[in-house]
DNA sequence: GCCAACGTTGGC
DNA sequence: GCCAACGTTGGC
């Protein structure tokens, strides 16, 4: 069982999409990076535990936790011709991109970005260390605790 | 909109 | 395989 935090664009996908989508269910989809696909293709099992982050917005921050409940599967997108998405190397036999499904566990009060900055137990995050931008990060079971403990309060 | 940081592309 | 040019991310 691993801890993830997984950023999404409220214009795109926000926790309240979420919360209003089928089973509370997304395919995460777009991911074409290859470090964060490998996160899901290789490393996640269903149960892992995510934390839903709202990116390049207002209130950039930490909104719900969630959960993976589908292992990695093929993206669709990357088989759209003229899709945003679409990849022209991959191919259904040999797809070059993967996405998890993550299903809502609950929404949480926001935990900025900045309290997370503020937060000396929080140092070691990954989000929070210069010049990271990957869009799927491992969060250390030590800091999924503290967080949790964070948004309890 | 700016721009630092970083990933990808493609010529050589 | 190098690396300059270009594209993207995402906070501010």
């Amino acid at each position: 069982m691993r801890y993830w935090l997984m950023k999404s664009e409220p214009g795109d996908v926000s926790i309240d999409d979420l919360a209003g989508f089928p089973n509370q269910t997304v395919d995460w989809y777009g991911v074409r990076n290859y470090q964060a696909r490998n996160f899901m293709r290789d490393q996640m099992k269903v149960g892992d535990g995510v934390l839903f982050y709202h990116s390049n917005c207002a209130e950039p921050g930490i909104v719900g936790i969630a959960e993976v409940s589908r292992l990695a599967y093929p993206d669709r997108l990357q088989f759209v011709e003229g899709h945003k998405y679409y990849d022209p190397k991959a191919t259904p036999e040999n797809p070059r991109w993967f996405n998890v499904d993550v299903k809502l566990v609950r929404k949480t009060r926001l935990l900025s970005l900045k309290e997370m900055r503020e937060t000396p137990e929080l140092e070691s995050l990954r989000i929070l260390q210069r010049g990271n931008r990957l869009s799927i990060t491992p969060v250390d079971p030590r800091e999924w605790n503290f967080i949790m403990k964070l948004l309890e309060a």
